[in-house]
DNA sequence: GTACACCTTGACGTAACGAGAATGTCAACC
DNA sequence: GGTTGACATTCTCGTTACGTCAAGGTGTAC
């Protein structure tokens, strides 16, 4: 079987380009050019191409794999024990990683939802802790309590100001509205800002944003008459206004 | 306490090329410049600065870190939630590496025999080439490539078996909807339960459902002919009739 | 024959700095 | 007061592993 850059690419997941750039600096070289120029790849560089993949997967260089692949001691079947090895343990890397980011989120989670503060009162008390104990002691050490009693102090008052962010958010984009709406352009710079900003509000609700909801919701405004009353409020036709821009911003408009 | 690029450098373990380089894209500023040029740093630039080393352990890009912090808080959630998933599909992939390096290996000592195709397992998201060989053909065909390339980006993060299920739903959606239509009461036993399924299959596309997006986008259905043709298809006046029902089982109709 | 998907070779752009050049500043020592 | 040496500054180029045009040749199907 006999491949063409694209038929390789396809095959491995890999771009044109990259076999290009692999060609270029001599990690793969295709078996032969035909007539025309075209890169002609076989079934030796297939098994070669699997074998660099592998490599950099675990987060080697090609330059590296290159010395790996060139070297007289290059033992396919010791190599990939070796790999697996390392994937085991770059996969337990990841784990950890994904554990802390799913505890930081935990912990935001945790100041988003806490309308009243005292419930998460421990809650918050981890995070803190958490905080300390990554950074604490090195941070104590250098700057002394007087500072972390600051920052911790800093950490508790975080919901209020997200809520007020929130607030503020809205209260833009009725603004930015106001302004846009004067200009009388929905495609224009003032309404594509109002419709980014009403985005950025909606993404609060919504923790995966699509283009077809957000344009959807938009509709609604204009449907609903509760919401049109809303965002009509300041002028007439400001939902529609909205829905407009919000269906150029999203590329929903016919 | 004020610090100068190296002293700050030296505190926080990162060279004064990269405190200089922060501040070049805006990512930390000193608090001030003293009158011979040089960059002083005070508290909260220390504390900045910690922010973004945590997130760049997290493997958060620069950017990616702006966006952070530049934002009021609850962007935080978000950007850390789409890095999470980024995580979690590198880790499905590692997996299927680790998978086919075993296989590679039982295949080296003649156990096996493995297609070409087969080799590069786990380089590519090999869930969405899954899908895109079972499902493909009938998915395109039903929806269009526009939007199956849009619904890909969600998929990537799920399972085989969540594929499967969405699929299923989807088609049952269709299925009940033709049922209750034929009954003509969107009110109706048959059309709330379509309603209903319309719910469990938007639910996977969305972590935060709310009657007001799903009414949203039982609106879009209607407005927007791609989608409508998709659910008309069977009956004339189907996605008029499904928008009707989650109106009704979303309690935004008037 | 012409449309169109494929191939080619440049050449420039990217992220997150590292390295080096040319030059200015500060504090200490002789 | 002059020199030294450790700091600081800006500027520019280099790096890795490609992505992304651009301009043009090739293969094939209608």
């Amino acid at each position: 079987m006999e491949y063409t850059v694209q038929k390789l690419g396809y095959l491995a997941g890999v771009s044109t380009r990259t076999l290009r750039y692999y060609d270029e600096i001599g990690l793969l070289k295709p078996a032969r050019i035909n007539s025309s120029g075209y890169r002609i790849y076989g079934q030796a560089e297939v098994d070669r191409l699997q074998q660099i993949l592998f490599y950099r997967e675990l987060g080697v260089s090609l330059d590296g794999i290159m010395d790996i692949m060139a070297g007289p001691s290059f033992n396919n079947d010791l190599a990939l024990r070796e790999h697996r090895e390392k994937l085991l343990e770059k996969r337990k890397q990841l784990d950890q990683l994904i554990a802390n980011v799913e505890k930081t989120l935990a912990h935001h989670e945790g100041k988003i939802t806490m309308a009243n503060a005292e419930k998460f009162e421990g809650f918050k008390q981890q995070l803190i802790e958490d905080n300390e104990q990554q950074y604490g002691k090195e941070i104590r050490a250098k700057y002394g309590d007087e500072r972390i009693d600051k920052s911790n102090s800093k950490l508790k008052g975080m919901t209020e100001e997200q809520a007020k962010a929130i607030e503020k958010l809205g209260a833009q984009v009725l603004e930015t509205l106001s302004a846009a709406y004067a200009t009388g352009d929905p495609a224009g710079e003032l309404a594509q800002k109002t419709a980014d900003l009403h985005r950025q509000w909606l993404r609060f609700y919504w923790d995966y944003y699509t283009k077809e909801a957000h344009a959807g919701v938009a509709q609604m405004y204009v449907d609903d008459e509760r919401f049109a009353a809303y965002y009509d409020k300041q002028q007439a036709g400001g939902a529609v206004f909205l829905r407009d821009a919000v269906l150029i911003y999203t590329g929903m408009a016919t």
